[in-house]
DNA sequence: CGGTTTTTTGAAAGGGCTCAAGATCCGTGG
DNA sequence: CCACGGATCTTGAGCCCTTTCAAAAAACCG
């Protein structure tokens, strides 16, 4: 039933239901041009106008923003499929800097090719709303273990995070992945030290939750790393009951 | 040209957009029915099935999750005008627990509410969207005070949001404001201990920062706090400028 | 290879937490 | 209108996790 396609958008969302061609086609239009940026490269920044969203194909990005302080926050981490700004469709300015974690490839599309989907398909309209929602049930996730758990609990939580996310799109995902992140992003994602961070990974590899070799991660202890930070796959599956039918 | 109304709702709505008579009319099933609530009461718990919205119409509700340690994470305030559960019409079980901060009135209305507005009006299914999206924002600004700022930088951006998000509805709102909230409850929701806020509370003041008599909280330096936590208001105004005419 | 980025480790300081206990406030019932 | 009991606020003292500051080792990249 599902579209052929080459795209990590229509891969992604087709995880969620099945597209009519109708709507790949409104889809394909948000990748039709593309940008290579390589590791550290600045995709936009902070208050820039917002002109136009993205499209991951590949590669890992971040959304972060300084404080006065010279503290750096991450707000998010996009992968491939992910789509960049779509809530900052409701600022006139972009509320974060943009940054490139690995070498990789986006795809801008202007804001108003949001509009086009509106006014064109209720049901993809849903799932772009759903995504939105599913994103905000996640961060709220991420704010408890930030707010709340020590480091072990934050790091395991991202670790685990981040494996949720990808599976969306390789559901073949092993226990291992090249995290595109050093130890201090690690940190500037979780409200820790990159110091820390680095303490506190060795100890979870003491403890034979975790193994770093190089910037491979291998998640030893899965369910205990669920258990240490109450983790709930909220990225996997959908209730999309309630979407329109056309 | 906006539409008369006393729904907290269309009031808040209608800050952004002109509503059309038929967009209000949608709006005001959502209010078909109404619930009251007193202080302490829980609306409903983490893991019941999502069977329906709320819109909040008068008092202060809060969304929290305990951890097994025994914390607890205040994951949302909602004040009069607000919906409740919008982001979680992807879910098939709530994320969190919904309790009454103060006593106050909601109006539960079915989730596929939302489905009659998505398949006819694209133009207000663009507002929820934004508001939505909007709200997303906000848990970003919160995400990177409680994750990278200090006690008093917290609590300044706490209130601060308090106070905007407010403004929305009544654009006279002056300094001072009843705080529907324990000492406890603050610390909750920005990752503190209800001891330090009390402490922390009590140095604001010393600064001038700001004035607590009972729970009647003023801010007397609006500008300092501000600067502190570098808060911006993402609440006021969004742009529309992309949405569909209709 | 040489320079830059990243990781690693140590020692000391600090902000917020925990535990404890007394004071106050507030709603409710008599 | 007052008394009672639970909720909330306050304050003190000591502890602990994380940060800071410093510096060396390792890894990475062109």
């Amino acid at each position: 039933m599902s579209v052929k396609t080459n795209s990590c958008l229509v891969a992604k969302l087709g995880h969620f239901i099945d597209l009519h061609e109708t709507d790949a086609a409104l889809l394909a239009h948000f990748e039709a041009q593309q940008q290579d940026y390589k590791k550290r490269d600045i995709v936009r920044r902070e208050n820039d106008p917002i002109e136009n969203l993205f499209v991951v194909k590949s590669g890992w990005f971040y959304g972060y923003t300084m404080l006065p302080s010279g503290k750096r926050q991450v707000h998010r981490l996009f992968f491939a499929g992910d789509l960049i700004g779509t809530h900052e469709v409701v600022c006139e300015k972009a509320t974060y800097d943009i940054a490139a974690a690995s070498s990789g490839t986006l795809c801008p599309f202007a804001k108003n090719g949001l509009t086009t989907v509106f006014t064109n398909s209720p049901r993809l309209t849903a799932l772009l709303y759903s995504i939105e929602a599913l994103e905000q049930v996640a961060q709220d996730d991420r704010l408890r273990a930030i707010a709340r758990m020590d480091a072990v609990g934050r790091l395991a939580h991202l670790f685990l995070q981040i494996f949720a996310r990808h599976r969306i799109t390789h559901s073949d995902f092993g226990p291992t992945m090249k995290l595109e992140m050093s130890q201090e992003l690690i940190g500037d994602t979780v409200g820790l030290t990159g110091i820390h961070v680095n303490r506190t990974l060795k100890q979870m590899g003491e403890e034979g939750m975790i193994r770093m070799e190089g910037s491979h991660l291998t998640l030893l202890d899965k369910p205990a790393m669920e258990r240490l930070c109450s983790f709930d796959d909220r990225h996997y599956k959908i209730d999309t009951s309630w979407f329109p039918a056309k």
